[in-house]
DNA sequence: GTATTAAACGGAAGATCGTTCCGTTTGTCA
DNA sequence: TGACAAACGGAACGATCTTCCGTTTAATAC
């Protein structure tokens, strides 16, 4: 790959990043184009699909919040590091208007996201809770895709109509059961 | 109003419906206006802009939703009512795909939707959940608007990034809570 | 250092969508 | 039945995403 392709690769990205975060997912290409210093013609060669940007923004930040698993069980003891990291994760949804949106879009584009987001996060925060859970500081046994969905549920709409379904059958069964 | 208009306005509201129904409420307005039989310009002459076409819709919907309570409280046991309606609210929440999206965009035409939301809803679930704690068949004291909230953040984006952090909070105190 | 070439670039042009505008049609009422 | 205000339809406008292609440039061979 040619050097100034690469350099125009990590431009986009940084500027579509800001921009994204400013303006929001729907930005126009003209301005991520102005920001990043070059053509719209030069963004798609490399992101064929708006969509196509988008996604690989997302990739960007998921990787940037699993490294930020590591670098706080550096410098935290367990528990505070993994309510860190929560915090960080946190943040990293909400700002993530428009995520779910896009991921129920049908757009291929972003089909291989929610593997990627499992991939990448889910061993990041195992990690964190074994070792607070090693430490005596949570308790064992608590599933890191249970805290993921619990996390994201606060800002994705549901994309299983059975298992909202059934949370709904859940909660009502919940208010029978205490009848008197 | 002269009667073709309000013949219009029906067709229209009607045609929106199954047209975001089917391909979702970004569906172009020369859809709508071919599904309803008139032109684009009919809608904006009742609809200025494309947002208060998709709010009346919406609003449409919530009536509709409001009044199969009592339909359903006429048909079955106060229990029974409460379930079904419940499953009813879901299923109206699960196919608003955008609707999270939109209460956020900041557009003034969905400003008064959330009050218009509980302002139907609200009573109707109540009546239900008063018949079923009067009949025994669930505890009393629950909170109609907790029941909405709830079934409604499996679909919605967090609107309150306070409360998002209070909760994720709360699950990390939980965790520490039972540490042996 | 220079010639060659394949890759990358930029931005004009094409396609699509929301919205506006205005000439035409139609319902209503005296 | 005539007059007119209201409503209608769809062409036209502006903005946006996407494509296309002539121009530029980095990499390589000599």
């Amino acid at each position: 790959m040619r050097a100034d392709a690469r350099r125009n690769i990590d431009g986009v990205l940084q500027a579509a990043k800001k921009v994204f975060a400013s303006i929001g997912v729907d930005a126009p290409m003209r301005a991520i184009a102005e920001a990043a210093g070059v053509g719209v013609g030069t963004i798609y060669r490399h992101f064929p699909q708006r969509a196509d940007l988008v996604a690989a923004v997302f990739r960007q930040e998921i990787d940037a919040c699993a490294q930020a698993a590591a670098s706080l069980s550096a410098q935290h003891v367990p528990g505070v590091a993994l309510a860190k990291w929560m915090q960080r994760y946190a943040d990293f949804i909400a700002t993530k208007r428009g995520l779910a949106t896009a991921l129920h879009s049908g757009n291929p584009a972003f089909e291989s996201l929610p593997a990627y987001f499992q991939q990448h996060l889910r061993p990041a925060l195992q990690t964190l809770l074994e070792s607070a859970a090693s430490a005596n500081e949570i308790r064992a046994g608590v599933d890191p895709d249970d805290l993921l969905h619990a996390v994201a549920s606060l800002c994705m709409p549901a994309r299983d109509e059975d298992r909202a379904r059934r949370m709904v059958d859940l909660l009502v069964d919940g208010l029978r059961y205490s009848a008197r």
